[in-house]
DNA sequence: CGTGGATATGCAAATATTTGCAAGTATTGT
DNA sequence: ACAATACTTGCAAATATTTGCATATCCACG
């Protein structure tokens, strides 16, 4: 640690001065003191270092730039973005899908595969989301139908209204999400069509998520899909978190569970192997499972609304 | 002037906090935003100028940063050094020695040669001048002799502690700064004496001067160069400014003038063509003078406590 | 709808900045 | 005083940033 002389810290203060305030170049400032530009880089690095000179954003007041950063390198995130919340949910989500649209409109390239699961909130995000200009972008689900009639929650419905957003083309997945049994789906999953779909899913370059609680709000509850005893079970077992019908404890492991040999889907360790994996939620009430999927590490980019973003950094002790 | 929309505000804003508080390379920001590396520059540009990131350096109280700045901007200066003056300017010459020295040591070169000039402040600073690491320096005065005996204030006396602060070689200039009449300096000129010292001067890279006000305080009448009529004549002629005995007018403009035809030493008009030209100056009562040098453009460095500094820059209005 | 100007973007060339290295210079302990 | 060690510096190579240019998009107006 090398302290300052006096006279250094008001030199260093005038080559920083120059340079921040001034906007001269550092081979400006080398000429007119007659020292080299090496040396005026490493004077601006000290100066940095003292503190002698520093930097001051002015981020609007209302919007959320320290609690991203703060959620970014807390969960080692690529990219956070907080939206503001409203009451109503469907205004919220509307806010989170004009953030998804900016985010992919930046990540999306030509020929890009995008991957996207299912739930009432990627629902009321796919209808709102913008237009992209991205052309050769494909859609498809990654996790099997579920119901018999073409609900809102239809997964391929979702995947459809993502395709119309971002003006791609969306390939189907025509396979029940839940099967019987584990030989009924190992059986299926020998099928040409799940191999197409698996192909394309090697290829996928952005995934888009949402997660769940295990609690009887959960759309798998309440279209039918898990029984509430299924749910205990679950949550005896540990679960925190659905996502794209994965099961994960609190630490972000995937445990074992009734449904798990049953599923078709895109299993959720392979996540880690797509480039951008998104996942977007809202209310305070998803935070322990957004919690519970970020400890899995295979996330890396969150959208959420503010009262999400500040539960899951700073979580009201239960009491 | 473009104006933001709403997002863009904060889009600037997280760019701006990750490379100047996070200290993220622009490429780095560009891959995990993924937008291209120049997109990231000019976001950056855009920060700046919307001042969405703002600088602030931590000067010392007590230095004089704002105020340098100031003066280099408003007279076109390479470098304004100002130091704290004290109740006893024998300790601010010291001050004034010492930036003089850290400014010589930046600027001098193996083989300059620096040009001194001569006055009571030009003597005490040679005085104090620190050491300096700078092999095969020469040191010159750049104006003549006066006087039968060696004084403090005689210019060879003056040069010879200034090559002795600088470890450089001293170089005489033994003709008469002011002769009789303008037929004998024509002569003088044409000497080898004279011809040695023109060759040197052709070739000085650094001049140190002072400045002079033309009242009966200046060295010049205090040691008989001058006499009280003859400076009464350089007044009423406009004249504002003394500096290596060339007189300016408040414009900065030289004046012909009584002495002018009879004078042996570096031409005010040359110092144009050396890279640095130094003025030293101490006290407000400088401050009209070295206003004056300022304006003849010729000047690129300056060294002034400050009360000379504040008074340059706030000239008191005359009662 | 179509057109023209203003704006934004990426690529790649031009600049600017940073850094490894070697040589020189203070500092420290003997 | 002397050697060992820690700093500092400038050079030049390696990186990083900025910018000219061509292209694509957006918007206002006919």
């Amino acid at each position: 640690m090398s302290s300052l002389e006096p006279g250094q810290r008001s030199h260093l203060a005038k080559i920083a001065r120059l340079y921040f305030l001034e906007g001269e170049s550092q081979a400006a400032i080398a000429r007119r003191f007659g020292i080299s530009i090496a040396t005026v880089s490493r004077a601006i690095a000290k100066a940095k270092d003292e503190k002698i000179v520093e930097f001051r954003i002015n981020d609007d007041a209302g919007h959320f730039g320290e609690l991203e950063l703060h959620l970014e390198r807390e969960w080692n995130l690529a990219e956070c973005m907080i939206v503001r919340g409203f009451e109503d949910s469907q205004t919220t989500f509307a806010a989170l899908a004009v953030a998804l649209t900016e985010m992919l409109q930046r990540l999306l390239r030509d020929g890009s595969v995008v991957g996207v699961s299912w739930g009432e909130t990627l629902k009321a995000i796919g209808e709102h989301l913008g237009p992209v200009r991205a052309p050769g972008v494909r859609v498809v689900p990654i996790i099997g139908t579920m119901g018999d009639i073409e609900t809102g929650i239809y997964p391929n419905s979702i995947a459809r209204s993502f395709a119309d957003g971002l003006s791609a083309r969306q390939y189907l997945l025509n396979l029940p999400a839940l099967v019987d049994n584990r030989a009924i789906r190992d059986a299926m999953v020998e099928d040409s069509h799940y191999r197409t779909v698996q192909a394309l899913w090697a290829t996928l370059s952005v995934a888009i998520l949402s997660v769940s609680g295990l609690s009887e709000s959960t759309s798998m509850y309440r279209s039918g899909i898990l029984s509430a005893a299924e749910l205990q079970e679950l949550r005896d077992a540990g679960g925190a978190c659905a996502s794209n019908f994965a099961i994960l404890d609190a630490r972000g492991n995937t445990i074992e569970n009734p449904i798990t040999d049953r599923l078709v889907g895109l299993p959720f360790r392979d996540l880690e192997r797509i480039e951008h994996v998104i996942v977007v939620a809202e209310g305070s009430a998803k935070a322990p499972a957004l919690r519970a999927a970020l400890k899995s590490g295979v996330v890396d980019r969150v959208i959420v609304d503010e009262r999400c973003a500040s539960e899951v950094e700073t979580p009201r002790v239960p009491v």
